[in-house]
DNA sequence: CTCCAGTCTGAGCGGTGTTCAGATTATGAA
DNA sequence: TTCATAATCTGAACACCGCTCAGACTGGAG
């Protein structure tokens, strides 16, 4: 960022009356203070001052803390899709259920490298998705990818293994993030990445079933 | 509940200077409160005003926020153990892999049945574990129920099986609670509870594997 | 009965979300 | 170019929040 303004006594100072472009640092500042101190610390005002703003200029660019949020989220979607069509689709030569696990470990993948943005885009009660629309959206258009995944795979019940992956990659996001999932590893006396690559090993073997004695090798 | 004191024009007024069992009250007042309105509304202020007590009287029995909503996650952990334990061991005629979709599916039936218990329990912002270790055994305490039925079951790799069966019933229940499950099956113009029942069932399928052509029919 | 520890009150501090009148500046039409 | 209008930003204001604390109250041990 940096577009206008310098760092003086710990206070962010302008040139300029208008500040340019604070739509976009608002949102940085926020994903920002989520991943270093977490949501809690994500005031308007406390995200204001960090743009070297007055409080109340962030209104002019969001409603509402709930709407700050949702674009967070909507954003975080946008780049989960991105993500997980990057997992699916390449390395041609590769069965479809290889496809599942690379969309499992790309969604576990997101959640790890996007902190910021995971913790809001599950949170309905902070981004209100009934009043911001864009946020839903955004999230079906990531479902879809693993829908339209399931679907090629040829499944009885695309639906159901369609949620279920979705459950899969979600709750061992959730779990990973929330720090669940180390806290285990430690307990059993064992490394948490290859914790989670076995858990991920165990949801391709998972979705090899259906006919799974007629398999190829 | 209504130990002392009753509702006089919309607040509540008591006869004994005592309340008497603020602390359980505060707890059933937040949970009540996160049900209705959701956790945004769960203020020790409100609370206290809920339970018809003065602003600082909370603090006499909890620390501060998070130890409040810690004892709610606790205690969320207790009844989630609870309803597991009820959900495998019974019906002694059924096979493990019967006991996994009765336990994912009580895990997700705790989600709903507890929604203010549960909407607490995976918030490490919220409830801040490393501060109050209690939520941390009793949290361990339901997973060890998992684990236990995981080992049971004789498959290659306990912890990584135990994992994904705890992600998948976590995922399935978080989705289920935030609406989505909901959205996505008015989209597929379906029911929510059969669509849940068929993920349920795939969750069935999926853990008969491990040397899947070697079961017995 | 006395005393004390635990409970509750109510004021107070700094921070928060949100609103609003007014100051400042960008934009585009004449 | 000029100039009106729209967009942006300021800073004060209000109500609410978490949390602290001195003091009022009371149940129960001795």
């Amino acid at each position: 960022m940096e577009v206008n303004g310098a760092e003086v006594n710990g206070v962010r100072k302008r040139e300029t009356y208008h500040h340019g472009s604070l739509r976009e640092e608002l949102v940085e500042a926020s994903v920002r203070l989520i991943e270093t101190e977490g949501i809690g610390a994500v005031s308007l005002r406390r995200v204001a001052r960090e743009a070297g703003v007055s409080p109340g200029a962030p209104y002019h660019h969001f409603a509402d803390r709930a709407a700050l949020l949702s674009a967070i989220a909507a954003r975080g979607f946008d780049l989960l899709t991105e993500d997980l069509l990057g997992a699916v689709g390449t390395s041609p030569g590769t069965s479809r259920t290889d496809d599942v696990v690379r969309v499992a470990a790309a969604y576990v993948a997101f959640a790890r490298r996007q902190p910021g943005h995971f913790q809001v885009m599950f949170r309905p009660e902070l981004s209100q998705p009934e009043k911001h629309p864009a946020v839903q959206e955004a999230g079906d258009a990531a479902l879809k990818v693993l829908t339209d995944l399931v679907d090629r795979l040829g499944v009885a019940d695309p639906q159901a293994v369609g949620i279920t992956l979705w459950a899969l990659g979600h709750g061992l996001a959730s779990l990973t993030l929330d720090g669940l999932l180390a806290l285990k590893a430690e307990a059993w006396d064992t490394d948490p990445d290859d914790l989670l690559a076995r858990a991920l090993g165990q949801i391709g073997r998972s979705f090899d079933v259906g006919d799974p004695c007629t398999a190829a090798p």
